[in-house]
DNA sequence: CAAATCTCAGAGGGACTGAAATTA
DNA sequence: CTAATTTCAGTCGCTCTGAGATTT
């Protein structure tokens, strides 16, 4: 008779936290990962994008260590925006083991748009809070990240 | 020189919601995760096994549909639970193409003991917060996945 | 016949390990 | 010789697709 009329999901396990957080961040990486494919990027590429803007050229081990993304997975992110012209890789001349990654006038055009995508999807992400909420929530979640250091930190 | 005394993340990108989540989530992951893994248990071993205690027996349909975990790959998580004791898959007599999932006395004591584990990994995820805090948390967190519901939903 | 359920095989991306090659 | 940097090859768990077999 009844397929499923209502298969939720039980009370003890909606109040998780580590649950509650996994779910959010899955809807908030959908939102931005999809708004990103349509451009043929990933968040990956925004993140080193963003890097550059900020802080200036940057080996690819700074990189790493400023975006999060571990130092292995950054040598494909960097091929796929050096083919595309949107940084260069050259050799360092002080330290030739090192490459000094800097940021084309193509890559700065390329970051207000993938910027533009980003923040809309963060408008989306959060629109069903007040912007008290906003804060509030943002407040929370920078609170528990910065005590809970990631395994990485530029490996160890 | 310097290999990196400060190799810090620019702030345009540490205040990125999304990214936010995604950090607090790893790390909510990791901890719950890895005393999980102590036990050689994972997390949708102690989903599977709350919806069990909690709404008795389903079918693996029913199962997906109040955990969250993909039909397909449910598979292996009850073949592991059934291997260990702690559940049965018997068939539906009533409909024939369902199996009917049930908690064994060995399965209810496994979850007393994964759901300490949980229980306290929950509590070293909120530390930081007080307690007031962890309430604002958790319910900001509930209303954004409430607004954003999981691409899934029984599969569609 | 169509639809639902369970199962398996595999794709895709993210996080991470280990090791080789180069240079300091 | 040791250490750091870049790169590659591969593992592991998670999400999800597609299809086959069985039953309704």
């Amino acid at each position: 008779m009844s397929p499923a009329p209502e298969d939720a999901t039980p009370d003890r396990l909606r109040a998780i936290p580590s649950r509650l957080l996994a779910g959010a961040a899955a809807a908030a990486d959908r939102l931005v990962s999809d708004r990103l494919a349509a451009e043929g990027a990933r968040k990956w590429h925004f993140a080193v994008l963003v890097a550059l803007a900020e802080s200036g050229p940057a080996s690819q081990s700074e990189l790493s260590g400023r975006t999060g993304v571990y130092r292995s997975d950054l040598v494909a992110v960097l091929n796929e925006l050096a083919d595309a012209g949107f940084v260069v890789r050259d050799p360092d001349p002080a330290d030739r083991r090192r490459n000094v990654v800097t940021l084309t006038p193509a890559g700065r055009a390329r970051l207000r748009r993938l910027d533009d995508l980003v923040t809309a999807a963060q408008r989306d992400l959060l629109a069903p809070l007040t912007s008290r909420q906003q804060s509030e929530l943002t407040d929370l979640l920078v609170l528990l990240t910065t005590h809970h250091r990631p395994p990485h930190e530029t490996d160890r």
